[in-house]
Formats: C-alpha cells, structure tokens, sequence
DNA sequence: AGCACGCCGACT
DNA sequence: GTCGGCGTGCTC
C-alpha cells in the first residue's frame, strides 16, 4: 500500500504518543496549516490537560478514535520525521513485548533533550499590553514591558537583556501583583550547533585611556589586561569572571565574538591505519557476511572469536561492504569507554564520517552527532546500545560487540535489549546482524544450534600466538598456610609472578570482582559489617574522605571508632577493596607505580582515559581495577594479570551468575600477553573445581555452554522458555509483601503453565529506605506472556506507595 | 507523570 | 477565618 499523495484532507486527526505512563494514543485534530508536513514520526506540540507537552505522532486517521471533542495540535516540532516509519514499527513492537507505554518508549528513541522545552515565564496581560499601548509605563518596569511586547520571555531572558533594571524579580513580582505582566510557558528551542564565545578587547579602543576608565574597578581591569594580551574563550575566564565581563562589554571595552565551532567528540587525531591481510579464519567469516549485505538479506552471524583473533578487523571490512554498496553502518558497544577504541579503529579506516552516540555526550553534542546522521553527512554510527536507535534510512550491516554484555540491556523506561531490538531492526532493513563475542550468551550460542544464527568460529589468535596460561589458586590452601587470622590478598604464586613480571620489565593487572567486596567496614572480631540503615547493604568505606557511603543511596555515615556490635575498638575494623588492595601491593612492591580504575575514580572526568593511556605507555606498572579493566583494552606490556577473588560472583543469587563468571574471567584473562612474550593469569578463587573456574583455565568456552546448558534445560531457564521478572516495592514492608502476593495471585489466575518463583525478599531486600520483594515467572512464550499482562493489569491496582516494575526480559534482577 | 480538585489542621 | 497538607482522579 502506498501513502496517499495528498493525505491531508482525508486525515485531519493524529494520534499522538505522549510521554506519560498511560498506554494509549491521544487523538487531536491537526489544523489544515500544519496538515502536509505532520507525518508519523514527527514531533508535536499539544495541550494536555492544563499543560503543553511534545508528544510524537503515531498515526494519521480519517476520524478519531476518541468520542469527546478534540484539541488541536499546536506547533508541529520537526520539519520531517526524527522516527522513521521502520523505527516507529520496531519501537511500538517493543513498547508492546516489554510492557512500556508508547509515549515513553518512543522517548527513549530520541536523542534526549532535543525537543523544545517548555519554560517557565513571564508575558503581558491584557491589561498590561493596554498600558503599553497608552504609553503608562515608565522607567523600570516600561523597559520590561518594552522587552515584553513581542512575546512571552523566561525570566533569565530578561536578567541578560534588562541589565539596568536593578532587582529584577522584585518588580516583575509587583508588576504581576498590578495584573500588568502574567506567568507563562514558553517553549525554548533545544540545543544549537555550537559556537565557541570568545572575549577581546573591542575594536578601536584605547587600551592606556581604558585602563585610566578602570582605574577603580580593578577586577574589571585585571580582566581588561588579560583580553588586552590576546582573546580568550568566555569559557575559559571562569564564572567569577562573568560579571565584569558583563561590565566591560557593556562599557565598550571589551567584545565577545562568537564563532563556529564543530564539537571535537574523538578527542584525538586518528591513528596511522594498519590494514592487514586477512587470516583464513577472518575471510571465511567475512564471506557470508558480505554476501548478506550485498544481497540485502537480514540473516544473523554469531562470531565467536578467541581474545585477539581479530573480531574488530572482521567488523571493518563489513563496514566498508556496506558503504561500497552505498549503504550504512551501524556499531554497537557495550559502554561508552570501549567507543573510543572503535571509533579509534574506525575513524583510521574511514576518516571522520562517523557519528557517535553515547550518554556522555552533552545535549548539544549528541543532537550534532544525531543530526549528521539523519541528514546523510556521515554514514556510520558508532555507540553504546541506545544508539541502536540511529537515524539511518539504509543500514547495510549492524554489529554488536561483544554481544554477550549485560549492558545492552536497558533497565528503565523500554526494557529493551538491544540484541534483540537489532535483530528487528536488521529484518525490516533487510541486512546481516553480526553479534560479536569471546564468550557469547548461552542464548546467542544456543540460537547457532538451533539454527537461527550462523556462526563462525576464530578460533586462532592473530599470529599464532597462544592464549595466556591461567593458573589457579586455592585460598582456603593458601590461607592454612598464613599466621593465623590473616588474610590472603596476595597469594604466593600472584606475589611470584607478579615479580617474575617486574624484573622482565612487564607490567600487571590486578581484578578486583568488587561486587559484594567492595571496602565494606568489617570487624575482625565478630565479623560484623557496618550496613545502612536504609538499605541493607554493607556500607563502603571512603578514604579521601574518611567517611562510609552506601553504595546505593549515598547516605553517609562518620568512620566507626568501634564496632557498632561488639565494641570492638577500631583497629580491628578492616574493610577489603579496591584501596586496601593497593596498600597490599605497596607493601610488598614498594617501587612498582600504581593506578587504580573503579567507580570512584571514574567519576573525575578524563581519569579513565588517563589512566588507561598511561597503563599503554609504560608510565604504571600495576593497574588495580574493578569489570572496567576486563573489557576489551588492549595493553601489549602487561604480562601478569591477577583475578583476586575469582568466585565472587559465583554467590550471586541469578541463574546467570556462572555464565557471568566464566566471561568475565576469559576476558580478564585476555588481557594478557597480547604482544609476542606469552601472558600469565593468576586466578584466587575458594572454588577451584567450580566448571565456571576450572574451563576458563583450559580455554575451554564449549564445554562451559554444555554443562552451562544442561543446567538452564534441568531448570527451565532460559535460553529454555522465557522468563518475567516483577519487583514490587513501598516504604511499608507489609505492603510491599502483600503487593508482590497479589501479583502473584494474578500470574498465577492469568497462565497456569507457568513456574512462579517467589514472592520473595529482593536480593537488595530494602533499598532507598524502601522494603522490596520479587517474582519470577519462567514458562513458555505464550503463558509468560499472559502472565506478564496480567501483572501489569494487577499492578496498576496496587495501592498508593506501592510501586511495580516488570521486566519481560530480565537481565539484571538485583 | 503532573496537575487540579477536595477536604481537614495551625497560623496571620 | 485562611494557607496548606497530600488523597484521588483525569488527561484526546
């Protein structure tokens, strides 16, 4: 069926999807002016209720669905659609399966942030436009009115323009007292293309009779000076600044030149390209990928590829298939620190015509990239998983990295995960789904058996050099052999080899699995570990600041002088994490440079990459880290890589907690010996005979997916079936018990065929001061499904302060 | 989600 | 007597 050419007549009504929780298409009226140009996919200004909100428009219909009378749309926010029709398909698929309102889920498609926002504001009344017009006003609040007169403005509008109005907000207070000026919305356009501001002294000005004029302003003087020896960036000069500049400008003096500047997201200058020839393994895989994009064909490859076979090379000559058949590209990896060696890897091969898309952009800076793509300037998308969502009219190839990462699913808002919203995305496109992994999912690996994806097997690093020798340690031997009571950190053989790596000039890694080990304050005497009152979580001890935070709530806690349960005093409170590891190696390497890559000191801005960067130059010869350090970096000095405590995650309660292990660990270890000298892997674990341990040892990913398997068959997990995930919670623990019970009840009325687990305490059973409790559902698709739409039905019932979330695909269930 | 309506306590 | 707490109900 084709679109009517002129479909305005016949379609006056569109149905819009407004970012709420209420699942249902809102019909208004399109008035004719607006008619041509509202197509589905586009923005919308509507009014709701007493408000304006930008929805997106769904549908066109001859009549309303609605029987009440209809409002009218108000602006129309884009030109052409920001959702292609293929988008707006997938999106609303996905808001069904993953139980989202559309609104939201259409939400979290677009580039945040770049709708109009309403804001706050003042206007003139009717009366105050008669006042104008009469010419009543004076002084102060005549030069408001003035600036008032072309429209509504936000108040920080009119601090910048009315500068000699001196208390601003207490006379629009008196003039809206005076039913002269009224508050009102006003809708502020979204993010610009940037433009760098740059202040210098003002043309033809005297800088000795300037200097004389400031002779009592000397902060003004001291900023005169310094645009005197050259022009700065405004942004440079710093806030304390603001003012006298203001001043200055205002006074002649000095001028602000705004100019162009396209946002610099690499950071860097590409590196020098290293295009290799191809190894037996690469081209067979390329082959049928290739054959796919040239034929448009929507198949799914699964590479599975040892650590350093070359998966990233494979995926560049897809890339360059797909731009030679003139279509696009689409790259997803899991976070936003390994984008920066793909686009590396990328922006060598193809110069700069890619976009990236992460949540670290700014606003401005992803609206940039966004539009570069939607307006066809570049054809490659490069990003973490929401920029699966890329405005790409012809993607000839999708590749998912490291496929097998949790942080492709989203947790909030559309549920997604975007392996699967990919798959979708690459059918209606009609090109090849590459999925990418050292270690892939059971669920990718079990969809190659049962013949839905291909795979194809690297199974050689590049080189023919050999994968790194893991050995395990066992810490309950090991601990026998201590002084009684101490600890193991370092184990003998880590301490050796970690030697061994020093004296041949290499360096180390040291995995710290943090979770549920993190510098909890525990005492050596009666074991007790200071928790939070809110959450139930051991609290985590922070040395800059001498203080204990939770780990989820922030609430912040003074240092014990004694154990809070036995009265231990403190020096037999000790806590074990990423900084008492790093006392440990200091004390037994005192000349090794340290660097340490967690949560904390990922949060400065740029440390990550610092760090990391210095790690790769030889400038620290131990790099102590939590999961960030496993992903993906390659580092060709480090010699020794250290798991501490390999079993860690084996304790959480998740039926995927040995699928995470085994992954985690192959990637850890992959990090060593990537240059020609063999790598060393020192494994500690209380486990050593646990499958997920002991085959990370051999290398030995099939024989993991086989028992791994036969565990998920024996117990109904998926990949067996499907699994629904609900997580009721309230203030009051009662209710919470007593919500997840009635949910329960639903599931249970709605599908018999299923197992229900639970209800039970969450793992995190109180969090944010809030007592939470879970269900889970596993059946087949078709009665998991039932259950689902009935939770969500049961619900919507709960009372007042008590929450829900269900999760049709769950992922993450802490 | 917001935002208004509505019905009961401590303040000018 | 009024300002203001948040319960509940609706949004084309």
């Amino acid at each position: 069926m084709t679109a009517p050419l002129f479909a305005t007549p016949a379609a006056p009504v569109a149905r819009v999807a407004l970012p709420v929780p209420i699942d249902r298409l809102f019909d208004y009226a399109l008035p004719p002016a607006l008619a041509a140009a509202a197509q589905p996919g586009c923005r919308v200004l509507v009014p709701f209720r007493e408000r304006r909100v930008a929805g997106v428009i769904v549908e066109r219909a001859a009549s309303p669905a609605f029987a009440g009378p209809l409002r009218s749309v108000e602006r129309l926010l884009d030109p052409e659609p920001a959702l292609s029709g293929a988008l707006l398909d997938i999106l609303r698929e996905a808001a069904e399966e993953f139980l989202c309102p559309i609104g939201i889920a259409l939400a979290t498609a677009l580039p945040a942030g770049s709708a109009p926002r309403l804001v706050r504001g003042f206007g003139l009344s009717a009366r105050g436009r008669a006042a104008v017009a009469a010419g009543a006003l004076r002084g102060e609040a005549g030069r408001i009115a003035a600036e008032l007169v072309a429209g509504p403005r936000s108040a920080a509008w009119l601090r910048a323009r009315t500068r000699e109005v001196a208390d601003l907000d207490a006379l629009l207070v008196r003039l809206e007292r005076d039913g002269l000026v009224e508050r009102a919305r006003l809708l502020q356009s979204g993010p610009r293309p940037a433009v760098s501001r740059h202040a210098e002294v003002a043309a033809g000005v005297d800088l000795a009779a300037a200097r004389q004029a400031l002779a009592r302003a000397p902060r003004q003087a001291a900023l005169f000076d310094r645009l005197a020896r050259g022009e700065t960036p405004v942004g440079e000069l710093g806030g304390a600044a603001s003012r006298a500049l203001r001043e200055l400008v205002a006074r002649g003096f000095a001028a602000i030149r705004e100019r162009e500047a396209p946002r610099d997201v690499f950071g860097e200058p590409p590196p020098a390209d290293a295009r290799v020839t191809l190894t037996a393994d690469q081209a067979a895989a390329l082959e049928p990928i290739c054959d796919a994009i040239r034929l448009r064909r929507a198949e799914t490859f699964l590479v599975h590829g040892v650590t350093g076979s070359g998966k990233t090379e494979v995926y560049l000559r897809a890339v360059d298939e797909a731009l030679r058949a003139g279509r696009q590209a689409l790259l997803l990896v899991p976070e936003i620190t390994l984008t920066h060696q793909i686009v590396a890897r990328l922006r060598a091969r193809f110069g700069d015509r890619l976009a990236v898309l992460h949540s670290g952009l700014r606003p401005g800076e992803r609206l940039e990239q966004w539009q570069r793509l939607k307006t066809g300037a570049v054809p490659i998308a490069v990003g973490a998983r929401s920029a699966l969502f890329a405005p790409l009219d012809d993607p000839g190839v999708i590749v998912i990295d490291e496929e097998h990462d949790s942080a492709y699913k989203n947790d909030e808002g559309l549920r997604y995960h975007a392996r699967s919203l990919a798959a979708r995305r690459a059918r209606r496109a009609g090109c090849p789904l590459v999925l990418g992994s050292a270690t892939p999912s059971l669920e990718s690996r079990y969809a190659a058996d049962a013949g839905g994806v291909q795979r194809l097997v690297l199974a050689r690093r590049i080189g023919g050099r050999p994968l790194p020798a893991v050995e395990i340690v066992d810490l309950a031997r090991e601990r026998e052999r201590q002084p009684r009571g101490r600890r193991v950190v370092l184990s003998s053989p880590l301490r050796a080899a970690m030697a061994e790596a020093f004296a041949a000039g290499g360096q180390v890694i040291l995995f710290l699995n943090r979770r549920g080990f993190s510098t909890r304050v525990l005492c050596f005497e009666c074991g007790h570990a200071e928790h939070c009152p809110d959450c139930d979580v051991a609290l985590v001890y922070h040395a800059a600041e001498d203080r204990l935070r939770c780990h989820y709530c922030d609430h912040a806690a003074p240092t014990p002088s004694r154990c809070s349960a036995c009265g231990a005093p403190d020096a037999a409170l000790l806590g074990i994490g990423t900084q008492r590891l790093e006392e440990e190696v200091r004390s037994a390497f005192p000349a090794a440079r340290l660097a340490r890559l967690d949560r904390d000191t990922a949060a400065r801005r740029g440390h990550t990459q610092r760090v990391l960067r210095e790690l790769r130059d030889g400038r620290v010869d131990v790099l102590i880290g939590t999961q960030m350090v496993a992903k993906g970096h390659d580092f060709p000095g480090v010699r020794v890589v250290g798991v501490i405590a390999a079993d860690i995650g084996l304790h959480m309660p998740d039926f995927r907690a040995a699928e995470r292990t085994f992954q985690l660990l192959t990637q850890v270890a992959g990090r060593a010996g990537r240059d020609a000298a063999p790598g060393r892997v020192i494994v500690q674990t209380f486990v050593p005979s646990h499958y997920a341990v002991r085959l990370v040892r051999d290398h030995d990913y099939e024989s993991f997916y086989e028992e791994e398997l036969s565990h998920r068959a024996a117990t109904g997990f998926p990949p067996f079936g499907r699994l629904l995930h609900a997580l009721v919670s309230a203030t009051d623990e009662a209710a919470a018990r007593d919500g997840a019970a009635r949910l329960a009840e639903a599931a249970a009325r709605a599908a018999q065929g299923c197992v229900q687990l639970g209800p039970a305490p969450a793992p995190l059973p109180r969090l944010r001061g809030r007592h939470r409790y879970q269900l889970l559902v596993k059946g087949d698709a078709g009665s998991v499904r039932a259950a689902a739409r009935a939770l969500v039905a049961a619900a919507e019932a709960l009372p007042d302060g008590v929450a829900a979330s269900v999760d049709a695909d769950p992922i993450h269930m802490l």
